[in-house]
DNA sequence: TAGATTGTTAATCGATTAACAATC
DNA sequence: TAGATTGTTAATCGATTAACAATC
């Protein structure tokens, strides 16, 4: 049965779900039941029945789930089929990064622009992707509708940044600032905290010993 | 009252507590109440003292927390005065961006070297952070006992420097290939996925509208 | 048909929130 | 002292797990 409000644990869970089914389809694997395949992802086969009825009805009793249909299901649910476009504000290394080696098109994302402040990289292309001077972000915002503004900046000035791409239209944030943006007004933000996770993975060590 | 066994969740949020507290004591705040704690970081005033108990007792009725007395706890919590080390594997451009930008001291790691297979960068430093040949791994780690292996290699390789890392006495893995690395006897890994992030963005966008 | 496995309802478990006595 | 705020216990809420009728 649909849900309405499907809880944030459930959709931090279906990346997860996507890869492994993408695996699995690429290994040839026709068909898979949930028990299965919770014992390959270490999750309860109810809990993935419980995830998979949030958005609908996938399997078919005493066969399981046909995993390149269940595949599509799961990225048509994420949104991978929306024609997202993004543009990345910040060419420097972790920017260079994510423009040279990070499949955007692999999560339905197409990348069309980088802007940095830096005169040496404008004009330029990075895998593809042509570098813009900062100035003319929101002239090319508004000649060209973007969902997604990838923060790759410095801190100082990510806030600025967020807002002028705010304005300029785009729907969400990937920040990888390790300035706290919070979502409000209809915009999405998702924070990519690098001190946090290797501070969790510290404290996790420390534990153990 | 202390706890044996905290949850993961509280874990998670450990981090950013951190983080907030820094941001209050650079701004030169010298107590802070659990709600107004809270207010800032958009949680319970409950749901902070309750984290905060299982590792002990930091306040005083009446007056609330010492920022900077309270910053030093959670940092010790942490594990950021346990004199952490850590090596990188993979100079290409995500580990540069990491070498150059990241501050592994703020966290209280120290990284100590850099490991590539491309002969151009061997013998360079960079960030202070000396680059050595991958075959040397082994060598280097059993004459300097290392924490933390911080995999920035292609993911086809992930699995088998994952391998050596562990062979090599590391006791966690901060892992940013696509590979899924799980734990296992004693190791900790931290995943940090980039692609299940995006996808979770997208996902909100696509749901928003 | 018999066996397998789903989707869903009910039971359990854990995490968050509320309440309050203790006390600075 | 009176007011504020803690740490903790109890109540609530939500998420995970178990059970099972439905059915391929």
């Amino acid at each position: 049965m649909k849900k309405d409000k499907v809880s944030s644990a459930v959709i931090r869970r279906l990346p997860r779900y996507y890869r492994h089914l993408s695996d699995l389809a690429r290994q040839g694997v026709v068909r898979i039941s949930s028990s299965a395949l919770g014992k390959s992802m270490h999750l309860t086969a109810s809990q993935i029945r419980q995830d998979l009825s949030c958005f609908g009805e996938f399997g078919q009793q005493g066969y399981g789930y046909n995993v390149e249909s269940l595949r599509k299901e799961v990225a048509d649910i994420l949104g991978m089929n929306q024609g997202h476009t993004a543009v990345i504000l910040g060419a420097g290394n972790l920017g260079r990064a994510l423009l040279e080696n990070f499949h955007f098109d692999r999560s339905g994302v197409r990348l069309t622009a980088a802007f940095d402040v830096c005169p040496e990289l404008i004009g330029h292309d990075i895998s593809g992707v042509p570098i813009y001077p900062i100035e003319e972000l929101e002239h090319y915002l508004s000649a060209h509708p973007t969902s997604i503004g990838v923060l790759t900046v410095p801190g100082s000035v990510a806030g600025e940044m967020s807002e002028r791409l705010i304005a300029g239209g785009v729907k969400g944030i990937w920040n990888f600032t390790n300035s706290e943006l919070h979502a409000d007004s209809g915009i999405v933000v998702e924070n990519v905290h690098f001190a946090d996770s290797l501070l969790a993975l510290s404290y996790f060590i420390s534990e153990a010993s």
